[in-house]
RNA sequence: GGGCCCGUGGCUUAGCCAGGAUAAAGCACCGGCCUUCUAAGCCGGGGAUCGCGGGUUCGAAUCCCGUCGGGUCCGCCA
């Protein structure tokens, strides 16, 4: 409903430029979100140097061109209540109608509300490529952030209305990975433990006896060669390996509650020729230098060449990149890639690759490092905290807190909640700081979990699920759409309402901005504003009239509290 | 050495791109509130010259230049 009533100020605020005879070429009005009002025109201050008045005399006489249409007049009725100029500042207020049209609009369902605010185009297509974590070990905190920020983004845009598939780029290619087949056939597999587990231990097993013996190492390098190849027993023993990594994987992304609709493996690009067309095209458009037998393309722009073949003529992990992006942008209409900062060079490299060779380049979510107290990250020298392991700890400190509070629940009960909380607090503080945030990642930090973090807004929930539970158990009407609503002017009933007003312009930014931040924040903001609500408005013990009114506000707030924490990928309980 | 990112109360962050109303939250700390729907809650309090130095501007956390600290990348790794 905000959106709306942005675009209505939007409007009557023009209108007044237009007649008091003002110039003013940007569509943006300089509106924006005020503690001081619903929405501020910072306008006048723009104004004020053109024209040479000062701003407030400037605010002044914009407010006296402005005309708020009374609902009486208005063929449509307005949601504004009043214009104010405050200073330099014209400030503007949301109506009763805009209030109770809220409710209405949530009653109907759907989209905070308003499925007809969704605005793109729902044959839109877009990819979006995330975690891609190489098969020789299990995801760790690194991974997570990456995991966490696409599937979050791909929810977002899911809800948004765009048609989006997500795709794991399986690296089986890589150095990594032949290190680790060579490791699985010399060392024994522990075959009872979970396969990525398995995996890398004799990964980090064979780089120790890699590093302690040079001559090890064309072993690899011919593993490489047989593979790219295709020489059939050597693709055997890589997709055993691969495929038992990759399952311990998607086991702990489902734990997480993270999907991905396709694994793609780079391997297919090479052995379908897609990889070598991609080099003789390059060879034709783009500035190559061989050096032997090695190709380096030369970018604008770009100081450092690209190694697009190998002395040996094996492909390269960029090669290999570029025909999976090639084959990506025959089948969306954007793509998306979720890259750590490490990657941002190459990310660059790569657009700019593509575009030579005609194809759209894809667009980029950069997010910056994880790293532990001790150090970076490192799966070969073994350096890292598994998220199977995270999961494992934070469900059991969630554990202890329900079992603290709730002693009444079945054990079943008291794990599913723990669960819930649990993984939804993970979750939630990996996407709440902003991707170009470093973070420095604390195990004892993220176990004492944020009491305002997932867990803040899942009580929330719980909350109102509870209200809503002993209403239906007492017979009291719900969703009554007779419930008289405009009795719901308690200042924090209007403060709640207004919240849920701004789910749809959150969403609608967030879709385009693609500052997942933003929407950790909100589901926040939402918590604390039904929080304070229900500690002010009695519910269940309201006279009837009124009590039914809340009931349908306590009904709203669940279902906007629910669709938020399911775009953050976080299960909504409805008791903790 | 060069590119990019970060530097905001004791700690973690928002705000910065499109400069403006007392710099906004959480954690921690201090003090209140369970005979009314779950206290994982609510109310109140202290605490920040926005790394530092210049510049632009009527106005700078925000833009520009410099500088310091941290991170990251820099042709045959992925």
């Amino acid at each position: 409903m905000y959106l709306q009533f942005k675009r209505e100020v939007e409007h009557i605020l023009k209108a007044a430029l237009a007649d008091a005879s003002y110039e003013y070429e940007y569509s943006s009005l300089e509106l924006e979100e005020s503690e001081h009002a619903d929405i501020t025109s910072r306008i006048a201050f723009t104004l004020a140097s053109r024209y040479g008045k000062p701003p407030e005399n400037i605010a002044a006489d914009i407010l006296r061109h402005i005309t708020v249409p009374t609902p009486a007049e208005g063929r449509t009725r307005t949601l504004i209540s009043r214009a104010v100029a405050s200073g330099p500042y014209i400030n503007f207020y949301v109506n009763d109608y805009f209030l109770d049209a809220t409710l209405r609009r949530l009653k109907g369902g759907g989209g905070g509300g308003d499925n007809t605010e969704k605005r793109h185009d729902k044959s839109t297509r877009i990819i979006i490529e995330h975690t891609s974590a190489n098969p020789d070990g299990p995801l760790h905190i690194g991974h997570l952030r990456n995991a966490i920020i696409g599937d979050v983004l791909a929810r977002v845009l899911t809800y948004s209305g765009y048609q989006v598939e997500t795709q794991y780029y399986v690296n089986d290619m890589g150095r990594q990975v032949a290190v680790a087949v060579w490791g699985a056939s010399r060392l024994k597999l522990d075959t009872r433990k979970k396969g990525d587990h398995a995996i890398v231990d004799v990964y980090i097993a064979a780089n120790r006896m890699l590093e302690a013996n040079a001559a090890y190492r064309t072993e690899v390098d011919a593993l490489m060669r047989r593979y790219e190849a295709g020489d059939e027993e050597v693709v055997k023993r890589y997709e055993e390996v691969v495929q038992r990594c990759l399952a311990g994987i998607k086991a702990s992304l489902q734990r997480l509650n993270i999907h991905h609709d396709l694994f793609v493996f780079e391997s297919e690009f090479v052995r379908s020729g897609a990889v070598q067309r991609i080099i003789e095209e390059l060879k034709r458009r783009g500035d190559i230098k061989s050096e032997g037998s090695a190709l380096i393309l030369h970018l604008d722009g770009i100081e450092k060449g690209l190694v697009i073949q190998r002395a040996d003529g094996t492909s390269l992990y960029t090669t290999r990149d570029l025909a999976y992006h090639r084959w990506k942008s025959e089948r969306c209409d954007r793509m998306i890639d979720v890259l750590g900062k490490d990657h941002e060079l190459v990310s660059q490299q790569l657009r700019k690759a593509l575009l030579l060779l005609g194809v759209k380049a894809p667009e980029f979510v950069i997010f910056e490092f994880v790293s532990l107290p001790s150090g970076s990250l490192s799966t070969r020298a073994g350096r890292y905290i598994s998220a199977d392991e995270l999961m494992e700890r934070i469900e059991a400190r969630a554990y202890e807190e329900v079992e603290k509070r709730r002693m009444d629940l079945s054990e079943d009960k008291k794990r599913e909640i723990a669960r819930m909380v649990g993984i939804g607090a993970l979750r939630y503080d990996m996407v709440k700081v902003s991707p170009e945030k470093h973070i420095v990642f604390n195990l004892e930090d993220a176990l004492d979990i944020e009491k305002k973090g997932a867990p803040f807004i899942q009580y929330a929930h719980a909350r109102a699920s509870s209200i809503l539970r002993m209403a239906t158990d007492r017979g009291f009407k719900i969703d009554s759409a007779d419930a008289d609503v405009a009795l719901l002017r308690d200042k924090s009933e209007v403060e709640l309402i207004k919240k849920l007003a701004m789910f749809e312009y959150v969403m609608e930014s967030v879709a385009s901005e693609l500052k997942l931040h933003k929407v950790a924040r909100y589901a926040r903001e939402l918590a604390e504003v039904f929080n304070i609500f229900y500690k002010n408005c009695p519910v269940l013990n309201a006279e009837e009239e009124l009590r039914e009114a809340r009931l349908v506000l306590v009904d709203c707030t669940k279902q906007v509290l629910c669709e938020v924490l399911s775009v953050l990928g976080i299960e909504a309980p409805e008791e903790m």
